[in-house]
Formats: structure tokens, sequence, C-alpha cells
DNA sequence: TTTTCATATGAATATATGTTCATATATTTA
DNA sequence: TAAATATATGAACATATATTCATATGAAAA
């Protein structure tokens, strides 16, 4: 019996909310490959089919979440895991049998 | 280096984002304790504040996207786990230290 | 010191989502 | 057969989200 506080399950919901959508899993595939990585690079490793300022907006949005962490470095900005925890989420569900 | 397919990324983000919400998770954890359990023992389970109709929507959500599973008895509708694996990932995210 | 490059920002839009309400349906009980 | 119970449905609404576009900012290179 788990029981989790309602409070604990405000913020799983949030974080799964913020992780649940491919751009996004892709990004934290990239960032588990290479700790560090500029936009750039995340970019080409995700295909390089994603306009540029929405890969901006998406990888803001999971830093302010808190599952990203940045740090700029001259004209590049590096991001990389802040919530390590997501990639078990991925050992999950990649499993999954389930299609 | 994982390379997850596209189609599985999809099908990861679809599932997440159907269970990120504190009510499913919620649902979640009542049927972790028992197998079955109709939706009037899941309402006292998650705490009776959560309006009849709105309960519905989210279990026929979950129901509509493989994570629940449903038959009548009468009339009482049952609901179950369908997608198991959704109780690993909570089991991740709730040994998650970060709040 | 202008141009280029890397990234962010913010408005506009379309679409999805959560919630409430009133009502429908099916089943059981009186 | 009428009333009560369990659950679903669907419209209405508010809010959130994803995406695109045009533009801003700041750093580096020419």
């Amino acid at each position: 019996m788990r029981n989790i506080p309602f409070e604990k399950l405000d913020y799983i919901a949030m974080v799964l909310k913020t992780i649940s959508h491919p751009i996004r899993l892709k990004v934290i595939e990239a960032l588990e490959e290479k700790e560090k990585m500029n936009v750039q690079e995340i970019s080409k490793f995700i295909g390089d089919h994603v306009e540029q300022s929405l890969l901006s907006h998406h990888l803001i949005k999971m830093r302010d979440k808190g599952i990203l962490d940045c740090h700029k470095d001259g004209q590049f900005v590096y991001y990389k895991l802040q919530l390590r925890e997501v990639l078990s989420l991925l050992d999950c569900m990649e499993k999954c049998k389930a299609r």
C-alpha cells in the first residue's frame, strides 16, 4: 500500500506531463548519451527536422520544470539532465510489451 | 544507446500523458491494491471529493488509451489495470528524491 | 563595427484537456 | 410499474499546450 500523499502525486503528475511528448523524450535520450549537449548537438541528435524555436520552447519548458538544467558557455547553451530519475521511466516503458 | 523508434516514442508519450494527472495516478494506486474495483469503490478510495462524472471521464479516457480495462457486472462497472507497466512508473517516481 | 551565428522570446493560432452541469441509460428494488 | 441506484454521455466552458512565425539578444568572426 503506497498511499502517496497528494502533494507528491501532483509532483509526479507534473513530471510525467512535462516529459510526455516525443520530442522531449528524444531530448532525454540525447542527454543520456552525452552528459552535456548544446542546442545544436541536441537538434542534430533528434534529427534536424525540428524547428529551431520549437526545440527551444521544449527545452525551456523542461528546464523550468526541473527536468533539465542549463548554462551558457560563450555562444552556446549547454543542457543536461537534472532529474535523472526520468531515465528509469524510459527503462520501464521501453520494456513495455504493449505496442 | 537506446534509439527508441519514433513510433514507440509516440506510444510512450501517449501513455505518460494519459496517466499524468493526480486523480488518474490515484486510480492506478487503487487498482494496485485490489485487482478489480467498481466505480464507487474507486471513488471511495480516492476520497469521495471527486465529482461522479469527472471520475467517469477520467476512467473512460484511461480505458480508451488502454491503461484500464472494464466490464459490466449487473449495475456495477468494474475496472482493472490493463497496462500493468504503469505500476513500475509509480515505483520509479515514488523513490524520486526531488520534492 | 558590421555581419553572422546560437539561442530565446513573445504573439498568434490551433488544438487538446480538465471540469461542471444537466441528462441519458441500464439495472435493481420497492 | 415506479422509484432509486450506478454509471455514461455530451455540451459548454475555461485553461493549457504545441506549433509557427517574426524578431530580439548576445557572442564571435570578418
